[in-house]
DNA sequence: CTGAAAGCGCTTACAG
DNA sequence: CTGAAAGCGCTTACAG
């Protein structure tokens, strides 16, 4: 394992000027004022133990008057946790991140808990789990990078999480929901409405959700007796509305293009129905567009989005829940949690 | 001061199963294992004080053989630092506090620090600036708020840097575009483009944007000798797509409409659009209006919505570099980043 | 260049 | 119910 590198910040702060307004107190300056021993001092702040009622007012109000509270690093030295959980993304401007994100800090701030973000860009050394520092993480990145740590080594084993984003078959517990299925509900019902030159935009098959999306959507198309073509799946670079639009242009010079796509994501999706109207083609009436994840921008984008809705707030909590019940010493099971199409005029 | 709540975690944490895998290694164990004191191997795992080079190859090879990482919380605790910001956001959903966090996570990652997330709805106890966890906070909530913790009584002294909201003096540094300049451009270009009765649509009033950008309204209304309409000035509750819709609606019923609207936000730009389109108006034919921000859809989004662009990824590499220089214990001065008029089609 | 020891600020058996 | 003391895992003067 290579040197870790010296952490910059320690030098930096050193020469910071000292606290203003004087060092913040210790608990050994609260005992000092109420006249009792710091072991007391602990107890009334923890409610470990019992303590007179007339020595709990006098900490009481000497923590009041010194306006003192624990020091958490003294704390988490001790018991070896920190309140603080990783979250990692792959990438805040997609909204779909962003309120998944939102499910988890909601449920985890009620217990206590702080998250620290990772953007997991790939871009720096910096490995909060490696280092300890969370109790637990929940991931939202590549399914093949949860397991290793910034310099490829297999990270300590960590109360962990999978949310969205997960293997089957890894042993580790994820919230999710079925996307395979989702996608076989979404190219099905293009293939209700009597589209059968069926396209796929897809994201970097490194996600295994969009391995499974894709599964799905080879799947519909098979039982319905119908080819899977090359030329009509279409694997966009990340999840940018530009990168839906640089993908859709292909399909529209097809010899034979197809009458409807199905993206794996609205940003996707929304990306590809302004490539297909710079093209001059009508949304739906020239080709249908179906999308993934109901992003809020999904009803009020024009034409409103048909897209696949994931529950992201639940699909944050329910993450945060099986984290903390890990965190518990439970093993609890994984959850898959229901999707459900919602049909708009995009398809 | 209230008695600080328990933490709720530890008890949690005690009855988990003991690390698989093992306890982590401590520095003792490198040290035994290499044959030195704990001290060498802290100089070498610091690079604090010259080793011997052939005593620094046996401390790295027992680092390595142990996977050994030093304990975050012992090192914190020690330097009075723990190499975490936190940052506070109203709200994560909106795209353009998205944006800002990215530019934030960007140059902190890169200075060797993490981001504790807080979204500021007003929930919770939790308060890691009151708790010491954090070395330095960025904050992009109500300026009002920005100096008193959970209970209400003023926080200790922390480097602090405020992004985008902010107050003039205030003196807590911050970085920011010109709110009522923006604005004054905004309803310039409007004014330019021949509209007389020019409404606005803002956000709560606790924003200091909110009110600053109000300020421009009103003042570039009074220079071109138009009077300040109360009926045309609109106070949405959030800035979700909903809320702009929610608002827009009664300016169609006045008896003198607006031609023109300035909203100070693109979600609710885009929300007053949709309001408008689902009444029958054109836009911009009907009714022009115009957004604040720029978030990735306002390009997107058909009609393609003229908006005043804020350097969102600038606003939180900046905010993050003025921070990073408090933390070293310079006083740098607040910065005020350009903005600019974006003209698409929608006013 | 290296080590023994003190100390960072807490909590928790152990006594009483 | 309360206190003295050990200890969590490090870093850093202080000696050598």
């Amino acid at each position: 394992m290579p040197n870790p590198p010296p952490r910059p910040g320690r030098q930096a702060r050193a020469a910071a000027p000292s606290e203003p307004g004087g060092a913040a107190a210790s608990i050994a300056a609260v005992a000092a004022l109420a006249g009792v021993s710091t072991a007391t001092v602990s107890r009334v702040l923890n409610q470990s133990k019992p303590v007179n009622a007339e020595t709990r007012g006098r900490v009481e109000a000497a923590v009041a008057q010194l306006g003192y509270r624990a020091n958490p690093f003294a704390r988490s030295l001790i018991s070896g946790a920190s309140q603080l959980i990783l979250v990692v993304v792959p990438d805040m401007a997609n909204p779909f991140f962003a309120e998944i994100v939102q499910g988890i800090e909601s449920v985890m701030r009620r217990h206590g808990y702080n998250i620290v973000l990772s953007v997991a860009s790939g871009n720096g050394p910096l490995d909060p789990v490696y280092d300890r520092l969370t109790d637990g993480v929940i991931s939202l990145a590549h399914a093949h990078s949860q397991r290793s740590g910034a310099d490829g080594t297999a990270r300590r084993d960590v109360p962990w999480v999978a949310c969205s984003e997960f293997m089957t078959g890894a042993d580790m517990p994820y919230v999710s929901i079925d996307h395979a299925q989702a996608a076989m509900d979404a190219v099905q019902y293009l293939l209700n409405r009597g589209h059968r030159r069926i396209a796929l935009i897809t994201a970097e098959e490194d996600y295994a959700w969009a391995q499974q999306r894709r599964l799905g959507y080879e799947t519909a198309l098979q039982r319905a007796g119908l080819p899977v073509l090359p030329a009509y799946v279409r694997v966009a670079r990340g999840t940018d509305y530009g990168d839906g639009s640089d993908v859709a242009g292909g399909l529209l010079t097809l010899p034979e293009p197809p009458t409807a796509v199905f993206a794996v994501a609205d940003t996707l999706a929304i990306g590809a129905i302004k490539a297909f109207r710079r093209a001059g083609r009508r949304v739906p009436d020239d080709i249908a567009v179906v999308g993934f994840d109901n992003v809020p921008l999904a009803q009020v984008f024009e034409p409103g989005l048909t897209t696949i809705a994931q529950p992201m707030r639940e699909l944050g909590a329910a993450s945060a829940e099986l984290l903390l019940a890990q965190l518990t010493g439970e093993q609890p099971p994984s959850r898959v949690l229901p999707h459900a199409l919602v049909v708009r005029d995009s398809g």
